[in-house]
DNA sequence: TTTT
DNA sequence: TTTT
């Protein structure tokens, strides 16, 4: 029904860019999110998050993204089922991203991976109905 | 730079439907969002927020919700700025909806607001893809 | 850095629950979180998603919930590592609630998995539990 | 029963810090969030977001956020009723904040507005201070 | 396997 | 102005 997750956190590595045979572009990335330290006797935890990015944003990532750097991602948490090479099921999860910023550009010029995936929106599309004002 | 909400509360009365001079469907919502009890002593405290849902999602709500519904709505909140009938600059804020849940539709039916504002869908792009798997 | 999830679903089996070796009570919960519809040739795609609570929101949920209900989890997603019986590190995934909501409760009498931020856990609580580990 | 956002932005201003009767610390913000742009050629958007910060996490933001700085806040959407000076009712929104992180501290120090959920604050704990206001 |  |  619904299915929203949103974290902030830095790449432990390169993108990794591949394309499907249908030549969609797809970018797999990992988020190393610490977790609140409450303790500061205890180590440090952290959530080391699986991300894939698709199309245009897979792209932008691949190309403006680097290992440490810092991203916001909203997307929703995924359950894939696949059976290991013993043929024994099992899962992976991972957030397939709906939008991916980056946070720690130089001087912070404009800086997403890219939205609006279709060309459309999804979000805010309210904003390109020419003007138009809500009518209350 | 991101601008998420989720909230989940009951329409205070119906939904409300007009067009834009474009002739946009753009119905309003109030919902009415308790605020956590954690003291039985206090009253009750509840948040009225107000809602814009644009498009075809607009006129499903105004067909199919109406006053006391349970709904979720994932969106972004919007400050405006308007001048009152005395001059007076004056701000109003609402929550945009992307996508509105109902929530206890009866025996719940498939049920939500429509989604895929531009018969594009902003999220979930992936699953479009004619079957692509992930290459990873 | 942040790291929020939340998930409307359906409990497809009862809640599980059991308690840590220092007394704490932990549920187990696995919520059927079915993925927007875009196109209806598609068959219906469902994320199984685990979540795990702790303490009183436990106990509530335990005593609160069946198979078929439907809940609003707010939390967040961790990943977890574990050898196999094969000795091989594994990788799980689950999402830890902050709060718990039952969305379908007859009559809508008031319902939550018990928030009690003071004392109780707020957030991220179960972090403390001098090690603790999921019993499951 | 469910209100929760997350926003990325600047402050527009350095944090304003004041005290209760009761001597507890709130801060109020003003974030800058930029809504996602479209279409090139429309002029830049942006949405003006209060935000109210409580007890020590108001004292970090003071201490160490100013003018320009990005952060995440994390919290609910709080709709007030006032009465204006001429008596007329008026509605003010602001975002009670759960946790503020500081996205461009030098050089990624450990960051964040105070968390602290024991004795702390969590979630909602502004409403527990006997009745006090927001001195704004 | 992991980031600052 | 307000919902269960």
């Amino acid at each position: 029904m619904l299915n929203k997750i949103i974290i902030i956190g830095r790449l432990t590595r390169d993108p990794e860019l591949r394309y499907t045979t249908n030549g969609v572009a797809v970018a797999k990335l990992t988020l190393a999110v610490d977790r609140p330290q409450f303790n500061k006797d205890r180590e440090k935890e952290t959530d080391f998050i699986d991300v894939v990015v698709w199309q245009k944003q897979a792209e932008n990532c691949a190309n403006n993204l680097g290992k440490g750097r810092l991203v916001a991602v909203e997307g929703r948490l995924q359950i894939r089922s696949y059976d290991d090479n013993q043929g024994i099921r099992r899962k992976a999860a991972e957030v397939v991203a709906e939008t991916v910023k980056f946070l720690d550009w130089p001087k912070d010029r404009e800086n997403s991976g890219g939205n609006a995936p279709y060309g459309g929106s999804g979000f805010g599309s309210e904003i390109n109905f020419g003007g138009d004002d809500i009518p209350f």
